[in-house]
DNA sequence: GCCATTACTTACATGTTTGTTAGTACCGTA
DNA sequence: TACGGTACTAACAAACATGTAAGTAATGGC
């Protein structure tokens, strides 16, 4: 997300879970944010400041580089309209739209799952 | 992982992020290894040292931190024999089973589009 | 000129995750 | 008595991710 040291055993790392195409395909909606992201922009288009509303406890900062990132992963289209004040709209890709099903599965299993651990303690 | 302070943004912004049958399912199975060592395990049980030799690159302290967490989380189901030297088999329980299909959707996913983004640059 | 609006960016501080290295306990065997 | 095997743990360091606060640009309306 931010700049990335090269060579560190961290980085080094990483090159062997994306050899992996399940640990691929997570990585690319890995972190805080992107999957809540994606969720909104699944039901529609959106500015960065209806995302802001609707997703109120993230950043600004953090907005705006998660979908940086995720439009450097091809995942979201960004459109800007050279307009003042400025208007800017975000939507899926087509390979982003492929993941619908499966987050479907994931909340499903989130939904059933979510009462079985006690979490306390 | 480690110790969480409570009450840092942080934290408190994850309780936003548990609420979500979706975010919550994927909360469990993020980070860097925890994906791997349940692909690992989905064939078979496996000791502890198994797991190291088949998973090379994680540190020891890693795998041990994050078979915690999973057996925490109701992932892992941890059997340990009364033997010298020590003998610990991990294995899946039912609930991280029905991550099975889940996986394999997002692993098609993966071998799908790795090629479609240019990672370079 | 001053303020509001939108979509950001920058600098900095904090928090979390991962990696490194060394060390523990237990017993059997040499 | 020293060594090997297993499954860890502890202390520390580095890297990364996230949050805070403030600032930018352009233009139209007051």
């Amino acid at each position: 997300m931010a700049t990335r040291k090269e060579n560190s055993t961290y980085s080094s790392n990483e090159k062997w879970i994306i050899e992996c195409d399940l640990t691929y395909a997570v990585n690319k909606i890995g972190g805080r944010w992107k999957i809540l992201i994606i969720s909104k922009l699944e039901s529609k288009v959106h500015r960065f400041s209806e995302l802001k509303k609707e997703l109120p406890f993230i950043t600004e900062r953090m907005l705006a580089l998660q979908l940086r990132a995720l439009e450097k992963d091809g995942l979201v289209k960004r459109t800007v309209y050279a307009e003042i004040p400025p208007k800017v709209e975000y939507e899926l890709t087509e390979m982003a739209l492929e993941f619908g099903p499966i987050f479907k599965q994931l909340s499903i299993w989130g939904g059933k799952h979510r009462s079985d651990t006690n979490s306390s303690s």
